[in-house]
DNA sequence: CCTTGCCTTGACGTCGGCGACAAGGTTTAG
DNA sequence: CTAAACCTTGTCGCCGACGTCAAGGCAAGG
């Protein structure tokens, strides 16, 4: 499998391909004319890649779990530098949504508060404008 | 009050003063060397910018805020294009909260079914290891 | 032979809000 | 006179996951 193939199979880019590989995540081999190869493994280990990225998840996060895949496991999360990095992201996430939250909540109250005080530049409606 | 001042007043630096002023949001005057000076106004346009940043804001979303400032009310909110922003940037909270809480679920359960089914590299532990 | 459509390796652009220099002018205190 | 501590404009760096050319090689069909 060529990389365009893998790239249209994987739902991705082959530029994002080569960014994996050069990030050391992905690793083909080469045909005589200098193509790379693909087998059927590293589709399943490209998936994992995206289905992490799309978590939020960064290059680095990612590792473990093509390392996991690599050992020969079924799911990419069993082995235990995976599951470290799970906690990690999940703690994140968690204070991410704590954060986020109490944002949502600051932005309520000014919303309805804005809209209590509506626009007072001057104040000369005090019955009803026009 | 010259920028050093205000920045230190606004809790931000003075590089950020610059470029809040190379993007339109604050105008100050200049003396006779050439220095900005700011009015006690200025501080307040200012710190309203920084407390939106914080939340999350860019600076395009930013600039109604200050007009509404600018033109004479109390607070930066009260203004409609202000109150068009903020229901806009809510709105973006609660989906990003949504997308977010989708993640926290799926990165819980990946995380659990980790734990469950630790590590089965080859199934040679019928028993217990060790 | 020529075109089409793959593939290769660079290398710069993106987005945002600044940080961090560089090289210089101004004002004040000693 | 000089050093210190302000100020000025200008420019490059950053972070991350690529997009988007650019310039060229290789394979196959007409």
């Amino acid at each position: 499998m060529l990389i365009g193939e893998l790239a249209e199979r994987a739902g991705t880019s082959t530029r994002a391909l080569r960014y994996y590989e050069a990030h050391g995540l992905v690793r083909p081999e080469r045909s005589a004319n200098g193509y790379r190869v693909y087998d059927e493994a590293e589709l399943r280990v490209v998936r994992e890649i995206r289905a992490l990225l799309d978590v939020g998840f960064g290059l680095d996060d990612v590792r473990p779990f093509v390392a996991c895949l690599r050992a020969g496991n079924t799911s990419g999360d069993v082995c235990p530098d995976s599951v470290t990095v799970l906690r990690r992201k999940l703690a994140e996430v968690d204070a991410y949504l704590d954060r986020l939250g109490a944002v949502r909540q600051q932005l309520h109250t000014q919303l309805t508060h804005a809209i209590a005080h509506r626009e007072e530049p001057c104040p000369r409606k005090r019955q009803s404008a026009r």
